[in-house]
DNA sequence: CACGGGCATCAGGGTTCCGTCAAGGACGGC
DNA sequence: GCCGTCCTTGACGGAACCCTGATGCCCGTG
């Protein structure tokens, strides 16, 4: 299911997208203010973001900059404003589109497909979503993960880790990387959160917890998923 | 250099298109119809296509189709239609944005800019910059080194100084350069550090670390890695 | 031939980093 | 309002890592 984040001050917008959205089978989350639009961001990794200009906190452009200095998802601008460097400074922010309120939902809902659409990975290629090992299988479309012909129940948080993991399958992920990627750009430092996730990754996916062959640690740097 | 394909059947637009475009260092072809426009796109391969839905030899719609067949080049259309339905059809169709005429031009530049960035590569760091010798394998960004099939095992400080030496295969790198680049700006005379993480690294990887061929010693100057 | 500078090697000790456990708190469902 | 799940935080033992000093070798110089 696509992820919406709703970012908008005005109540009865965020009321209008939300009710239009949920009933196209949309997830979406609203924030009314810029401090939570970044924070929600972070938390909950929306597949696109619907941002109003005009919030009561900040510059709508900063938080397109917050944004995009860890992410790539479409943000699509919404504003009163008509002026052409508005639109210039927000496209140039690193925005993908802007529509000029009042805006038409069917408009709407057709610029945010495209959005959706064109983030999706390039080729349809099944194969590649689904990672094996001797000890179990990780299926990254499905969020599945498979050990011994039964489903391992994974949190959010430990599920977000593994994911970043195998999506970077034999190369060395960082620990700050890894910080940022799952609990947010405003982390780096928190080095036990990984140091816990990593045991119960661990715990429920290795053979042998106390001897890990698929779960790295490289001191000092990072950490490694090896198939 | 970025290439765009214009496409629209009215000279003037096209003309002011193509001079703003080619003062921005874009490199631009135009075509004035459907049919020529595909067989540029196919013959040019552009990064992005500007494409009015008014065209004199077939329908808009059917143009972007057409490229959708076979290329996810960004598209964005220029249309003298407002309507909404118009709108979400080529949208829907596999249009990246919608521009209604009469369009500023500064807008157009700023969502070409961002349509052609959202299509760059993810990260530019994905680039496998791999470094062979007889001996072992360097894999710059999974920060893998591999001897006789089996991965070797480095620490921080040996990687780091495996890195600098291996960015400068072949060339010369001083002392008080290694220092700094490894240990940090306020070092340069500790050479000892140099003599003990330089043998580390030959212990591990040289074929006869006591003769080493690939971690050259200049005494008195510093140290060069060669193939 | 004696000497000294620069380098290689080794092993010890202090420090940082990691794995593990357990407790407390936030959140949502029943 | 209670209970279970999940996330956060702190503490501690042990392992990995970094620095340091000592020793011996090579080589050019006096």
């Amino acid at each position: 299911m696509t992820r919406v984040l709703v970012v908008d001050d005005e109540p009865q917008i965020v009321r209008a997208l939300v009710i239009n959205l949920k009933a196209r089978k949309y997830e979406v989350d609203a924030a009314h203010d810029g401090a939570t639009a970044l924070q929600l961001a972070a938390a909950r990794h929306p597949d696109v973001v619907v941002l109003d200009l005009g919030l009561p906190d900040m510059d709508g452009v900063e938080v397109i900059k917050g944004l995009r200095g860890w992410t790539r998802v479409p943000i699509l601008v919404l504003s009163a404003r008509h002026s052409s460097d508005e639109k210039v400074e927000a496209l140039d922010a690193g925005a993908d589109d802007y529509v000029t309120k009042p805006f038409g939902m069917d408009e709407l809902l057709a610029r945010l497909r495209a959005a959706v659409r064109r983030a999706e990975p390039v080729g349809g290629d099944e194969a590649d979503v689904i990672v094996e090992t001797d000890d179990f299988t990780v299926d990254l479309a499905a969020k599945k993960v498979n050990r011994g012909g039964k489903d391992v129940r994974l949190t959010p948080t430990e599920w977000h880790l593994l994911e970043v993991l195998v999506r970077n399958t034999g190369r060395l992920v960082g620990q700050k990387q890894l910080l940022q990627e799952v609990w947010g750009p405003s982390y780096g430092t928190e080095t036990n959160y990984l140091r816990v996730y990593m045991a119960q990754l661990r715990r429920k996916l290795e053979g042998d917890p106390s001897r890990p062959r698929h779960f790295i640690t490289e001191a000092g740097m990072g950490y490694r998923f090896e198939k």
